[in-house]
DNA sequence: GCCGTTTTCGGCCCGACTGTTTTCAGTCG
């Protein structure tokens, strides 16, 4: 996509401009968030170029509008080359290594200029560094610390990786006597697909003891920093995690700060300071007399005259001004799912029986359970033949006479062929409760071919649910390209719901589609496409996604009751 | 480089930690 092609050149320049000595950091600044709003957009750059509305765009001014067309006609940004050509690769990637930042970075470029990380490693071992300015034994070994860290540190990880590890280090903090309260915060607790570092926050009376505890827990591999406020430790599995323990009575201003995002502290800092106030990690303190007005999350937001904004929505995506105007959605949660439409069993891919999910699904609380296992195509798991698609509904629906409780949906997963049919015949989809359908296979086709598949399977009048729309695996296939101004037509005319498939390596749709699908008109469907019973806790991140994406309890086809979801289904 | 109920200049969020420093610079979140 453009746009972020646009954004990493950006950002480059932005990091580039650092090295090269740019002495206006509010001009870096700029390239940066500028960088992080194109990446933010959901329409395409060369579409509002076209309509001449560049500038238009938050932070886009004359300059960087320019240097957008410039890259929109030409594929290059003059500057970006310029800067690039006077700046040798390794100096860029310097800036990798934890520590280490532009004015390192150039110090050592311009007395060594080392071409790699073996020989900055043997700089840093032989002592050389240390005839430089600012750097002496301690930098020099951090130094190789941080080369061993950036080697080590695979990037961001799933939701489904860091949240249990998040949860696993509050527990532990929790049972310390010196912790009053501990929660995680950060990009976990704004609920983001992906995690960088790992932020927990900590209310405690005697800080040191917490954090002596904290750097000797139980998978520390590294510590980065160990002070009495603040550390930072990095994970055996090469995960970084910060502390920060703060008194009691600054935990809210402590959980606002540190959850972010950035952006959003930075626009709510702004705020403050036209209103007088200003905002730290202790509080909303009133500048002139110095006084604390407010330290609770909730009392912070309204001293600004803004409602309190549930976490997933601090991304400044517009919901301080909506926050402003007092019309924040209410946001989806996870008690109004009411059922889950999307599960498979060991009929063909999952492991556990009908009964064990249906189980597992009733102790999470769901009304009911679509039991939808995979069509017969799809050899690879295991796909049912229409026979044998027959006896598992007809297993399913005896199993509702045993089961009080939960009602079982008896479905399918059916394939959207290559042509956009559906792999099996009408008359049997039509005895089904619930259909879902999703493409799996066929993903290189390009944008109109798959576009219509996806048209062709929803007007087909025998799918109820459109399963990961966009295909995109977590480290493994990005989505693929579709008209979704078409898609999301089709399914508000057709009423034909989408999926927000929970599965943390898909999260499919992704929380910008999701908001665009709900201003369309679209409902939606959170699912946990489970495998196994445990895989009922995909719930809480497709939820969290749903939210990211401004979703109501309204928007979701499974937060209707049993009745009303039939009702509504098969008229 | 952007932006404007402090408007075309002069601002731009704020603090912790570390190391190399005697009062601060660099980096990070």
């Amino acid at each position: 996509m453009v746009n972020t092609q646009i954004a990493d050149l950006f950002e480059e320049i932005a990091s580039l401009l650092e090295l090269h000595g740019e002495s206006n950091p509010f001009r870096v600044r700029a390239y940066r968030r500028a960088a992080l709003t194109l990446k933010n957009l959901t329409e395409s750059v060369s579409d509002i170029a076209e309509r001449g509305e560049l500038d238009d765009i938050p932070g886009i001014g004359k300059d960087l509008a320019g240097k957008i067309r410039e890259y929109l006609k030409s594929g290059r940004i003059t500057l970006r080359e310029d800067l690039k050509r006077n700046t040798p690769d390794f100096m860029l990637r310097m800036l990798e290594i934890p520590g280490m930042g532009p004015k390192t970075a150039r110090t050592i470029h311009e007395r060594f200029k080392p071409g790699g990380y073996p020989e900055l490693k043997k700089l840093a071992r032989s002592g050389a560094l240390r005839e430089l300015p600012g750097i002496r034994e301690k930098t020099e070994r951090h130094i190789l610390e941080g080369i061993e860290i950036t080697e080590r540190k695979h990037s961001r990880v799933s939701i489904g990786e860091a949240l249990p590890l998040a949860r696993s280090l509050v527990a532990g903090l929790s049972r310390l006597d010196a912790v009053d309260r501990a929660d995680a915060a950060g990009s976990l607790r704004r609920m983001r697909e992906t995690i960088g570092d790992v932020d927990i926050l900590v209310a405690s009376s005697s800080p040191q003891a917490v954090m002596d505890a904290f750097v000797k827990m139980d998978g520390v591999w590294k510590v980065l920093a160990h002070g009495h406020a603040r550390s930072s430790v990095v994970m055996r599995e090469g995960m970084q995690v910060d502390l920060r323990v703060v008194e009691k009575e600054c935990y809210g201003a402590a959980l606002l700060y540190f959850t972010g995002s950035k952006d959003h502290s930075i626009r709510l800092r702004g705020l403050a300071k036209k209103k007088g106030y200003k905002i730290n990690e202790y509080g909303l303190f009133e500048i002139r007399s110095g006084k604390r007005i407010a330290s609770a999350e909730k009392d912070i937001y309204e001293a600004l005259g803004l409602a309190y904004i549930p976490p997933e929505l601090r991304e400044d995506r517009g919901e301080i001004e909506a926050a402003a105007r007092k019309r924040l959605p209410r946001l989806v949660e996870l008690k109004d799912l009411k059922g889950d439409l999307h599960a498979h069993t060991d009929w063909t891919d999952g492991v556990d029986s009908i009964r064990a999910m249906a189980e597992a699904a009733q102790k999470m609380g769901l009304e009911y359970l679509a039991v939808t296992d995979h069509s017969r195509s799809l050899h690879i798991a295991g796909g049912l033949s229409s026979e044998r698609l027959s006896e598992h509904s007809a297993a399913v629906r005896e199993l509702n006479k045993t089961m009080p409780g939960i009602r079982l949906l008896a479905g399918a997963e059916v394939d959207v062929l290559e042509d956009g049919s559906l792999d099996y015949p009408s008359d049997l989809l039509e005895k089904l409760d619930f259909v879902v359908a999703s493409i799996h296979s066929g993903f290189r086709q390009g944008k109109a071919r798959l576009t219509e598949r996806l048209v062709r399977a929803m007007r087909s009048g025998r799918v109820d649910l459109i399963g990961h729309p966009t295909g995109r695996l977590f480290g493994e296939r990005n989505a693929y390209e579709l008209d979704f101004d078409l898609v999301f037509k089709t399914a508000a005319e057709t009423r034909t719901a989408l999926e927000i498939n929970g599965c943390p390596e898909r999260l499919d749709l992704d929380d910008l589609r999701i908001r665009e699908a709900v201003r369309a008109g679209v409902t939606l469907a959170v699912s946990s496409d489970a495998h196994s019973k445990s895989h009922f806790n995909n719930l809480e991140y497709g939820v969290g996604t749903a939210r990211r994406g401004w979703c109501e309890k309204d928007d979701i086809l499974n937060c209707l009751p049993l009745k009303e979801l039939l009702k509504k289904n098969r008229p």
